[in-house]
DNA sequence: CCCAAAAGCATCGTGTACGATATAATCGTG
DNA sequence: CACGATTATATCGTACACGATGCTTTTGGG
């Protein structure tokens, strides 16, 4: 796009380029889990329960930052799989105790190792990444405090 | 997420900066344009008919840097809407050829300002924006050349 | 002790993204 | 002129993301 000449579209075309860099990586994970059924968001989660599970559905949405009936869906396939355990909880029979198995941590193992080999040749500078992320988390932190004023108008559908 | 210890680490962790950003951004649109049809990837469309129009489907994806039949179906409701016009061109009947309406510019405009209201206060650095956008653009051309090996078992499917 | 409020999860509907596939139209070479 | 190759778009299926809604269970105040 062509170069921005306000704040406003410097803060627009940031999130085209958060946007497009999205979807490079859906991209990339795309190609290198083709042959199997594994997502970005699989190892999201398998990554987290390796380190922090046992968790709850609730808990591990928080910690991957979505919405748990996002997560719902995705570990039910998980679990179909043999990934993880998915098991109500008799403390609490509201929750569900999600854990990762030994067949989990191998497919999580090995995933590890595809997406550390993609990414090496990537030649990004550390130093300028460190940064990068350090905006982009306070950037993120910024705009989910943001409280935009609501459109309305005659609906487009 | 933990810090990151070896240059994989930071990688995957710059990926799931962006992946959190990106829904970030997501949310503020959803909340922003909840009360119309209105999305972030239809007011690229405009955006890119507005200033490039008017533009064949595989011309406006190739802008965005999507799929053509990712936008064959969003150009379809937002001229359905009549935000722009979709025409069969009569020079070469594959292409479909579209151009933005003087209601879709004006849906834009509004967008476009409720857009602005709503980052005006994120208070984010003008230069460390421009640099995190440098090297945003750095790695999305990275992440697309690189080709990562494909990883093989038994799907989880 | 009772009951409203809150918490946790599941389902439904919708939006966008991509791969695979199909159809129609155009191009270019022999 | 014919035909294979290529281009452009459309459809189908699947994945994940969220809002809305509903059900069940737990909590806590009166």
């Amino acid at each position: 796009m062509d170069d921005p000449n306000t704040l406003a579209d410097t803060q627009f075309l940031l999130c085209f380029n958060v946007y497009s860099l999205h979807r490079s990586f859906g991209r990339f994970y795309q190609s290198a889990f083709s042959e199997t059924g594994l997502t970005y968001p699989k190892v999201l989660i398998l990554m987290a329960l390796e380190r922090h599970g046992p968790l709850s559905i609730s808990a591990l949405s928080s910690r991957i930052g979505v919405e748990p009936h996002t997560v719902s869906p995705i570990v039910k396939k998980l679990a179909g799989f043999g990934a993880i355990t998915r098991e109500r909880s008799e403390v609490d029979e509201r929750r569900v105790e999600l854990a990762i198995t030994a067949k989990g941590q191998e497919v999580l193992d090995r995933a590890r190792t595809v997406i550390e080999e993609g990414f090496a040749a990537l030649g990004l500078e550390p130093d300028r990444m460190m940064e990068a992320m350090r905006f982009l988390d306070q950037a993120r932190e910024a705009v989910e405090k943001a409280d935009p004023p609501k459109l309305s108008f005659e609906g487009l559908e």
